[in-house]
RNA sequence: GCGCUCGUAGCUCAAUUGGAUAGAGCAACAGACUUCGGAUCUGUAGGUUAUAGGUUCGACUCCUAUCGAGCGUGCCA
């Protein structure tokens, strides 16, 4: 919609300019501030520049009106251009606010350590990423999902040594010695129990054990962390592991030596990190000659830029961000352009319950479980709260709210909206089918708003997904679902000589709701 | 100390990325048709956008300083 008007604005307005929506439906249904700038150029009233250009539209038949208000130029659309972008929009659900597009991303999202189960604030990350995918998607763009596994380093070993630690504490005599960081979650206690079942009480004898047992239970805990991503409807195209990635750990080296992009100093090898604007130099390989976090980081991103997409996407915990500069700076030595890769940071979510605030630790154990708010409350509203917020401002919200059930939950609203409309289509005995083709025209000042509500689905998802900004969908789904619920309160349906063109109105709102929720990853409801 | 992200109604958050009168939900108060399902709607109240300057036709948005919060500042991940 936004395109045809834009292309026609475009014959009569030279230059650049913005063409937005304004603040009040009042006002028109698009409008543009050009007439301020021109007035610099012509050095003349933005006013009068404003009544000039507005003549200029007269004889467009997608426009009902245009005019000239306080050097706005305000645009009305006409019945028969609505009518048209609706039936079409009706008739092929499935191609609505679709495009195509020419270009490929990489989206690596989650990526969250295989040492225990997601917790909340890794669901927030987690629903973005998967919602930012599925728009994309929508949008024509060729999106690779993919879970980057820290499946090497210490936390690893700490886990086995955090399970043996429990099993033979529960299944020997021995004498056991907690080391000052381990984890005890409630999930070390099951995996022991496991773990004794498999390989006997004997496995937790013998210290050389740990190695085993820190392999076997980074792939148990990544089942489980791949089953709590299922039962919150996200899926990844790719989990990469950093342990396989540590094979070609050869050819990048030489790589960023043959780049002059590292150094020897006190027996390790740094990374010249400065030179592109991080801090300070980073170490990647330490005295002992094991590899750092970083230099696995850096072979990803080597093998992704082989790869050759056009973009990338990181979704990172915003307690990363200290990491982005680094990592750009090896991207660069690599013979990249990192300009390629975008970083979003989620940021933090401070979990209250009761009003006192919720301290998470993953190593203390008592951290949310996100399987466990997916339990309590459901997938949907979980998603839904998360893509309500901008994924890198502050969170906080009250666990035990979270829990109600009612109509303070602000998903029931919309799918309210969606139950009603399908609900008169029961009464009134009709189908969408039966309605597509009624002209709508000579349609109210609210219908007609109404109508144009609905219809801007497309470009809200272009907007959303352009600017990383995905609560701007979930804004738009509510504010079409509260202008529906008051045109239903004001405006009698069935019954009324208006019904069918009321009906297909109705439809189109149905129809944008539904496409909206799905791409959230949220079922429409028939009924309630 | 330095860096990053921020600071908007009592609370949780928006504001078309520099545009028109800063808006929603929750909480509070007052109301609505014996309904095309009241899980809805209407209204009242609530603001010096942390503070002080600056940039311009125009600032919540950009710049500078100050105050405050969270995170980072391992050769942990």
């Amino acid at each position: 919609m936004k395109k045809s008007v834009l292309s026609t604005v475009k014959k009569h307005i030279e230059g650049n300019f913005a063409l937005e929506k304004p603040k009040d439906l009042s006002f028109g249904h698009y409008a543009t501030p050009a007439a301020f700038s021109l007035a610099k150029v012509h050095r003349k009233s933005p006013m009068i520049i404003a009544e000039e250009l507005a003549k200029k539209f007269e004889q467009e038949d997608i426009f009902n009106k245009v005019e000239a208000l306080k050097g706005y130029l305000n645009f009305r659309l006409s019945d028969s251009f609505l009518d048209q972008k609706t039936t079409e929009a009706i008739l092929n659900e499935n191609e609505f606010a679709s495009d195509t597009k020419d270009e490929s991303i990489l989206l690596e999202f989650v990526s969250a350590n295989p040492t225990g189960p997601l917790h909340i604030g890794h669901a927030r990350g987690a629903v973005f990423g998967d919602t930012l995918c599925k728009i994309g998607k929508r949008l024509g763009y060729n999106i690779t999902a993919e879970y980057y596994v820290n499946d090497a380093g210490n936390q690893i070993e700490l886990l086995g040594l955090s399970l043996f630690l429990a099993g033979r504490e529960k299944f020997t005599s021995l004498p056991v010695t907690w080391p000052q960081e381990f984890y005890k979650g409630e999930y070390i206690h099951d995996l022991s129990l496991e773990a004794n079942e498999k390989f006997g009480k004997e496995i937790f004898e013998d210290e050389k054990n740990i190695q085993k047992l820190s392999l076997w239970a980074k792939d148990k805990m990544l089942e489980l962390i791949k089953k709590d991503l299922f039962r919150a409807n996200i899926l990844f195209d790719n989990f990469v592991s950093e342990r396989e990635l540590f094979k070609e750990w050869e050819k990048t080296y030489k790589k960023l030596k043959d780049n002059d992009a590292i150094y020897e100093k006190e027996g390790k090898i740094w990374l010249k990190s400065s030179q592109k604007g991080d801090e300070k130099d980073r170490v990647i390989v330490r005295e002992d000659g094991r590899e750092t976090y970083l230099a696995g980081d850096i072979i990803y991103h080597d093998k992704k830029f082989e790869r050759g997409y056009d973009r990338y996407i990181n979704i990172w915990g915003a307690d990363h961000h200290g990491y982005i500069a680094r990592v750009k700076a090896a991207i660069d030595f690599l013979g990249y352009d990192s300009k390629k890769l975008q970083v979003i940071l989620s940021q933090m979510v401070a979990l209250l319950k009761g009003g006192q605030p919720y301290k998470m630790s993953k190593r203390a154990g008592n951290f949310i479980l996100m399987s466990d708010v997916v339990e309590e409350i459901g997938a949907e509203a979980l998603r839904f709260i998360f893509l309500t917020k901008k994924s890198d401002t502050h969170l906080e919200f009250d666990i035990e709210t979270l829990k109600t059930k009612d109509s303070s939950n602000p998903i029931y609203y919309i799918q309210y909206a969606h139950a009603r409309i399908n609900q008169l289509f029961e009464k009134s005995g009709k189908s969408v089918n039966q309605v597509v083709n009624t002209k709508l025209e000579n349609l109210d000042e609210d219908s007609k708003n109404l109508l144009f509500t609905a219809l801007l689905l497309p470009e809200v998802l272009e907007d959303s997904f352009e600017s990383r900004q995905l609560q701007k969908l979930t804004d738009y789904l509510r504010s079409l679902a509260t202008f529906y619920h008051q045109f239903y309160n004001k405006h009698k349906i069935i019954g009324t000589k208006n019904e069918e063109k009321l009906l297909k109105l109705s439809a189109m709102v149905a129809l944008s709701i539904r496409v909206g929720l799905k791409l959230m990853g949220i079922k429409a409801k028939e009924k309630m």
